[in-house]
DNA sequence: AGGGATAAGTTCAGCAGCACAACAAACCCT
DNA sequence: AGGGTTTGTTGTGCTGCTGAACTTATCCCT
């Protein structure tokens, strides 16, 4: 590590725990959590103060002696991203600020199993810089675009996105037209989504994200941190074994958890009608429908067996349930707890915690924006540098 | 980051260059390796060969032109620790120095399956303490003390060991008499070997490490780092669930692996007789015993179902096979390579890769030592000033 | 054998960035 | 109003890195 280095390093650090605070914290609260002087937090703040990257709030005068505090968070309407997304029934594009507004939003539904890549991505680039030019228009400037996808990638190519029937992609090139804020950030679905979970402000910084879809996904978080792994091809829990008896799955093997557990493999195990949707399940479990609580059960059953492995290989135990799993928690909670609590060696010292989640609507997209926005956070001086 | 941790940054980085490098570096080759300057490496290598961590190599008068490089490498006979085990059956000691030469071992072959806490570990503490001063008395100073046991611990205590059926154990406080060097640091026996696996210089710095015995431990390596966890209970592959149906394991769950792939249960279905030991069956399979042949082979079926799922949720592909398990890795390989290409969803983009141990005898051991001796290299500037 | 080329390691002046202490500001409490 | 308390700012000093010049040691070519 350089010289110049540490003061970036500081910079971001700061930056890091402004945006990160669970409540807006004053330079001096900034200078104990980091272990810096009040000299040099106050210096630094002030420098992403003027870049546009923190704002001070109105002093709280309440409460105790000594000259008042003035709250530091993340700044408004100066720096923002586009989100953009790719799922199995819709293309949408979001743009948030730092401080996690929505500026813009737009959202076509539509069933994109076996599409061609080529004018879906085509429209989804469109709708992105139309969104970001009204982003733009407010005096926002953009620092990236993230796009979340449903499939394994390497480097700027989507190998495979099971559900949607695509491979081989190249998103950038098919966009089209510049890239808002310049740099394109492609990321699974799952961790991006449990980027915004942990945004939002969830309790604690270490779980494990489950999205349930037509396929599974999943993300570590572990420290606050999202875990990828080697390629970036961690977290497929849809493709864990719960039963090699099972039935074969898309993927060639037996008895995969989303055969059991898979939005698809639900709405049919529960007998309702073809082109039922999630929501409809919702409605039969509410109903008490027999057949649709059998299938929720048994998909808890695969679920803990799939999610209990999970825990014991990567000791996080949280488990949080987003996506079509989050409307489902309660009646999948009896079944998943009792698994995991007989099939997790450690339950009996760290008891497995499942809650839904609490990222909002469409999680991935927010994720994606956060993911471009980090690139701002991570070094501020490279952003201040090119702002100039 | 402070002014004065940017030195103490700084040295580190470097004592963990020369420490990790695959070949003898020269100061030169630090400074491009780290992106320090020469003049910053030469004053921190200079400081660093004065404490006992760094030693220069006789120059390479060979090749090219200009003045010929000094090699740098990890100091011998300076600076060493303790390393200690307890395991199924034996109990051992073992002194390292900061080259990874061993200056003085011990081992005593015991059952201690169902043993008394107490007794087995002021023993093993008396035979640290024997093993220690030898290496003292070669003029070694000791950095501390490592334990690797085969269980579950929360910060000084051992919650449980299922193997040696040992639950709530304070090892420090059993130990009796001072620990060699100070500090104590308890570690799974699994993750301190695949410590031991990563120094032994294997290509690669990403692997699952597999520890098998009557018990299946993993660790997680990741980039050269070993991933604890939340909790550092991370690795418990021999309690994931291959098959629902399958028989019930001592731990209250059905068709754990380790009651397919543990090495009692290995013994057992291979129908050898009671008694027989890893070796026997090695034997038994060389002789193309067709009991033994149908055991380890599905044997291999469920540590691929197992395995498979580890690398669909953790994306790390390269798997070690060690302990019980380096002797049947042939024996092994041809079922557990076909389900992983099967299993493993990313399987077409990197195939996973299967290999034997080669971190030599009782891994375990050696990188418990080191554990201890990585407290030195992570911040040299403590051990400096405390040496001093 | 001698001179040029090349690369490693060292020296030293200069500078960037943080620490420390003193100070000013703003509030509370009595 | 005055003392006490905490926040934020200011300026001096010091630590530690940088960059460039310099020394050292070897190779290579003529």
């Amino acid at each position: 590590m350089r010289q110049e280095t540490l003061r970036e390093h500081n910079l971001s650090l700061i930056a890091r725990t402004v945006m990160t605070a669970p409540t807006p914290p004053s330079r001096a609260d900034v200078a104990t959590a980091t272990g810096l002087t009040r000299a040099t937090v106050s210096r630094l703040v002030t420098e992403l103060i003027d870049g546009g990257l923190v704002a001070e709030d109105a002093p709280l005068t309440a409460g105790a002696a000594g000259r008042p505090a003035i709250p530091l968070r993340p700044a408004t309407g100066t720096v923002g991203a586009l989100g953009l997304e790719v799922n199995i029934d819709y293309l949408a594009a979001r743009v948030l600020d730092l401080s996690g507004r929505v500026l813009a939003e737009a959202t076509r539904e539509r069933d994109l199993r076996g599409s061609d890549p080529g004018p879906v991505l085509s429209e989804l680039g469109t709708l992105g810089i139309e969104i970001a030019d009204t982003a733009t228009a407010g005096g926002i400037r953009l620092a990236g675009t993230g796009l979340a996808l449903p499939g394994l990638l390497r480097d700027d190519v989507l190998l495979l996105a099971p559900n949607l029937a695509w491979t081989a992609v190249t998103p950038a090139a098919l966009l089209g037209g510049p890239i808002p804020g310049g740099r394109l950030h492609l990321g699974n679905e799952a961790r991006f989504a449990a980027g915004a979970e942990l945004a939002a402000g969830s309790a604690t910084d270490s779980f494990l994200y489950l999205s349930g879809s037509v396929g599974i996904g999943a993300a570590i978080v572990h420290g606050g941190e999202i875990f990828a792994g080697e390629h970036g091809w961690s977290g497929e829990l849809g493709h864990v074994c719960v039963d090699p008896a099972g039935d074969t799955c898309r993927c060639g093997a037996t008895g995969c958890l989303e055969t059991y557990a898979g939005s698809a493999a639900l709405l049919r195990r529960a007998g309702l009608p073809e082109g039922a949707r999630p929501p409809d399940l919702v409605d039969a479990l509410a109903a008490a429908d027999p057949g649709a609580l059998a299938a929720v059960h048994s998909a808890a059953r695969a679920l803990g067996t799939a999610v209990g492995a999970f825990i014991n290989l990567v000791d996080v135990s949280e488990v949080v349930l987003g996506n079509s799993f989050a409307p489902l928690t309660e009646y999948l909670r009896p079944e998943l707890e009792r698994e995991l609590t007989v099939r997790v060696l450690a339950s009996r010292w760290a008891p497995p915690q499942v809650r839904a989640s609490v990222a909002g609507d469409r999680p991935a997209l927010t994720g994606a924006a956060r993911a471009a926005l980090a690139g701002v956070t991570e070094d501020p001086s490279a952003w201040l540098s090119r702002a100039r």
